[in-house]
DNA sequence: CACTAAGTATGAGAAATCTCATACTAGGAG
DNA sequence: CTCCTAGTATGAGATTTCTCATACTTAGTG
C-alpha cells in the first residue's frame, strides 16, 4: 500500500466517481489517495481495517477463507465501490480478505476520526444500504446459481459475460474459484466447449466459435436473471 | 395475512423487541400488527411489498427461485428481523420471496407514506446497515460453507446447531433446500450416520448416539465459525 | 543464465451428488 | 371414511465434480 500525494490525480478520481455525492457533509476532502499493487490485500482476514474505502480503479476479490484450507472467491469488486463499510457499521463485524487483481486507486477516510460523522450522516448511511442490499442480492443470485446450475451451464454464461470481441480470457485458476469448481474439473468442461465446436483454442485466448451454442447452454442461467431484472424496469 | 387489531398485543410484542429503539422518530406507533400463516407470502417474488415488516415472531424462509424451475432456501428468517428493506431502499431491486415456515407477526410500517421519513433517520438507516452486514455475512459463511464442505460435515454441524436436549428433529425436505443437495442425498447421509452409530431413529425424530462423532465431522465447518467470532469477541 | 512461482494441461480413479422410479405413512379437507 | 398432499424411504444407474500425480510453459528475479 502506497499514499499518494497527487492532489490533481485525486480530484479527478473523485470528480469521476462523484465522491462527493456519497456525503450529506464536505467530509470527502478529508480522503487520502492510495494505491494496493496485485495480490495486496485491501483488507485482511480478521484485521479490522483503519480506513473506510472507495475503490475508484482497478480490480479486487473477496474471499472466504474456511478452516480447512480452502478459500472461495466470494465477489469480485470493480468500481466504484465500498471496500470496508461493513467494519466500519459493526465493530464486532469479522473482515472478510479482499485482495487486489489489477492496481487498485482507492479514497480512503479514516474511521477513527470520521466515524461518529458518518453514522450520523444520512445521506452516507443511504448509499452504504443501497450498496450493501445490491452486493446481498449479487451474492445471493451468485451462490443460489452455483448450486442449481452444472458448471457447463454457468461457464457458457460466464464466457459470454465477459467475453470481448468474440474472445475469452479470463484466468483459470481464478475463475474455477469463482465458479466454485476445481481447477481440474473447469479445465475438462473447456476441453468440452472445444471439443463441442462452442470454442477454439488460440495462443493465449479462446475463440468463441458457435455461440448460440453458448447461448443456447447458458440460457436457463441467464433467464433467472433477465427475469429479476425485467421486474426491476416494471 | 391478516391484520390484527389487539393493540395489547402489539404493544407487547413491540416492547419484547424493543422496536421503538429502531427509529430516530416516533414512527413506531404507526405500525400495523399482521399475522401470516405457514405457506403465506410476506414478500413474494417479483412484487414489491407495500410494507416494511419487521418480524417479530415466528419462522420464515428467503428463496430464490431459478429459471430452470429449482429453488434455493437461501436463508432463514429468525426474529427479530426485518423483511422487505431492500424494497424500501431500492426500488430498482428485484424482491425475493419469503416464505412462512411457522406462524409469524409482523410489525408493518406502510411503506408509501413513511418512506420519505424513514429514508432521513439516521438511527433507522444505522439499525438497517447494520443488519444486512450482518445478513450478508451470513449468507456469505453459508454460501462458501455450502460448496467447501462436504454434506456429512455440513450435516453434522447442522445437526449439532439444531438440535435440542439431544433429539434432531428438523424437516428433511426444508434441511436439503437449504443445505443445497438433493431430498435423496440427504437421506443417503443420514441413513450412513445412523449406520455409523452417530444417530440412531426412534418414531419421529432422531435422536444423537454419539455426539463426539458429530463435533468429529463438523470440526473443520464449526473451526471456520468460531475463528471469526473469536475475531469478533477481540 | 538458472531458478522459481504461477498458470496451463492431461490422465486415472474415486467421491459426492443427481435423477427417476416407486412405496408407504400421516394428517387435513370434504 | 376417503381422498389428497406432504413428508418419508429406498433402489438403481448416471453425472458431476474432486483429489492426486505429473509435466510443460512463461514471466520475473537474482
Amino acid at each position: 500500500m502506497q499514499k499518494i500525494d497527487d492532489s490533481k490525480l485525486k480530484h479527478v478520481l473523485m470528480a469521476e466517481c462523484d465522491y462527493g455525492s456519497l456525503f450529506g457533509s464536505n467530509i470527502a476532502k478529508h480522503a487520502q489517495l492510495m494505491k494496493f499493487s496485485p495480490q495486496e490485500y485491501i483488507v485482511k482476514n480478521q484485521v479490522k481495517p483503519d480506513y473506510l474505502f472507495y475503490l475508484v480503479r482497478g480490480k479486487a476479490k473477496l474471499y472466504d477463507f474456511l478452516a480447512n484450507g480452502k478459500d472461495t472467491l466470494v465477489d469480485f469488486f470493480t468500481p466504484p465501490c465500498f471496500v470496508g463499510e461493513m467494519e466500519l457499521m459493526d465493530t464486532q463485524s469479522e473482515p472478510f480478505s479482499v485482495q487486489v487483481i489489477d492496481d487498485c486507486y482507492c479514497l480512503a477516510l479514516p474511521v477513527a476520526k470520521y466515524k461518529q460523522q458518518l453514522l450520523a450522516d444520512p445521506v452516507f448511511l443511504r448509499n452504504v444500504c443501497l450498496y450493501l442490499a445490491h452486493k446481498n442480492a449479487r451474492n445471493i443470485k451468485t451462490a443460489s446459481q452455483n448450486q442449481g446450475f452444472t458448471l457447463s451451464q454457468r461457464l457458457s454464461a460466464f464466457i459470454l459475460l465477459t467475453s470481448h470481441d468474440g474472445r475469452y480470457h479470463e484466468k483459470h485458476t481464478q475463475v474455477a474459484e469463482y465458479l466454485g469448481v476445481s481447477y481440474r474439473h473447469l479445465l475438462y468442461v473447456i476441453a468440452d466447449f472445444v471439443k463441442a465446436g462452442y470454442l477454439q483454442k488460440d495462443q493465449r485466448s479462446y475463440r468463441i466459435k458457435d455461440e448460440a451454442g453458448l447461448q443456447n447452454l447458458a440460457w436457463e442461467v441467464n433467464l433467472s436473471n433477465e427475469w429479476h431484472e425485467k421486474a426491476s424496469d416494471a
